[in-house]
RNA sequence: GGCCAGAUAGCUCAGUCGGUAGAGCAGAGGACUGAAAAUCCUCGUGUCCCUGGUUCGAUUCCAGGUCUGGCCA
């Protein structure tokens, strides 16, 4: 048994764009610690443009955690990075230092700060024959069948759900415990932690225009090139890499079904109705942070790190 | 200059046999407990191009005008 200890940290959150990024960097060197990135995509090795990963000179200026620590065929989640990341926090504690959590995946936040039910993984070969019945049979169907099974998680789901669907019959079928029973029963992941949420924000229609240009900008650094590398891989069409933002949408093009052009219309559309997700989970899920511009998020940092 | 076809939501268009109109996309808001850059839910009043005519009533029919395409000169 290890005694009980409270990790710090402090979270710095943005929607994409925002220039998160830019501002964490900035305090990292200032004050000398490290940044832990909290985004489900740049851990991939191998997806760097697309995901604005911070370049070899930014990770060399200011030690990155969470990034390039996954092979593309690995499968992550979002306690497997709270796990993870909690330890890279715990050893940073260690040596005096509190990191920061950059980021825009709003879940793995969640999973670090609150934690989930402890329930046991899935079986593989209860996912694929989920995932036939659902090409055959529909979503309606499964939602059917989660209702008989678990009537809690079905009213709680809608019937077009299927992610969420497929994720509750799963862990029944794998477990013989209902998903809504898991997460009522079971003990939580929960660890003692102290870290503060600052979101950053920018006014949506400054966002719009600087995702535009940085989706440009992107493409003539060879994004597409990155695009052709992945569709090589061969993951098949449910692997995270292959449904991300641009990334799909440029796979789309190199499939055939429409212009460069449109596709790069299409990515920028998509990556914008991401940052406003991601906005309203800040907003909503997150109540308890400071939100604000740049220097606003800035003092705020500043106040926890200084003492 | 002449002829033809259009002109309806931010965009592409449907429709109203004359009773003031609705889809897709875009956009906005929301949900979110191990794929989350995912997955899903909700939201449609707009001088129906302008002016006049017919009519109880015109966005709809008629005439003229303006603009945009196409064809002919």
């Amino acid at each position: 048994m290890s005694e009980i200890k409270t990790l710090k940290a402090i979270a710095l959150m943005g929607a994409t764009g925002t220039g998160k990024s830019a501002l964490a960097m900035k305090v990292a060197q200032m004050f000398h610690t490290c940044i832990i990135a909290c985004d489900s995509m740049q851990l991939y090795r191998g997806l760097d443009i697309g995901t604005a990963k911070p370049s070899a000179e930014e990770r060399q200026a200011a030690p990155h955690f969470m990034i390039d620590c996954a092979d593309l065929s690995d499968t992550y989640s979002a306690a497997r990075w709270a796990d993870e990341a909690a330890d890279v926090i715990d050893m940073e504690n260690s040596k005096g230092n509190v990191p920061l959590v950059v980021g825009g995946t709003g879940m793995y936040l969640r999973a670090l700060l609150e934690g989930f039910a402890d329930i046991p993984a899935e079986k593989p070969e209860v996912r694929e024959q989920l995932q036939a019945l659902q090409k055959e049979h529909g979503t309606a169907h499964l939602h059917a069948m989660l209702s008989s099974v678990d009537p809690v998680m079905a009213a709680r789901l809608h019937a077009g759900d299927r992610q969420r669907i497929m994720r509750a019959l799963g862990v029944f079928q794998s477990s013989g415990k209902t998903l809504s029973d898991w997460q009522a029963e079971s003990h939580s992941t929960a660890r003692e932690i102290e870290c503060p949420v600052i979101v950053l924000e920018v006014e949506r229609g400054i966002l719009r225009n600087r995702i535009a240009e940085r989706f440009d900008a992107m493409m003539a650094a060879g994004w597409l090139d990155e695009v052709r590398w992945l569709d090589e891989q061969h993951l098949g069409e449910m692997h995270p890499a292959v449904r991300a933002v641009g990334y799909r949408q440029l796979l789309g093009h190199l499939h055939g079904e429409c212009s460069l052009q449109q596709a790069v219309r299409d990515g920028i559309t998509a990556t914008r109705r991401y940052a406003k997700r991601q906005q309203t989970w800040f907003r909503n899920q997150t109540p308890d942070a400071t939100f604000g511009e740049a220097e606003v998020c800035f003092n705020a940092v500043y106040e926890v790190l200084k003492s």
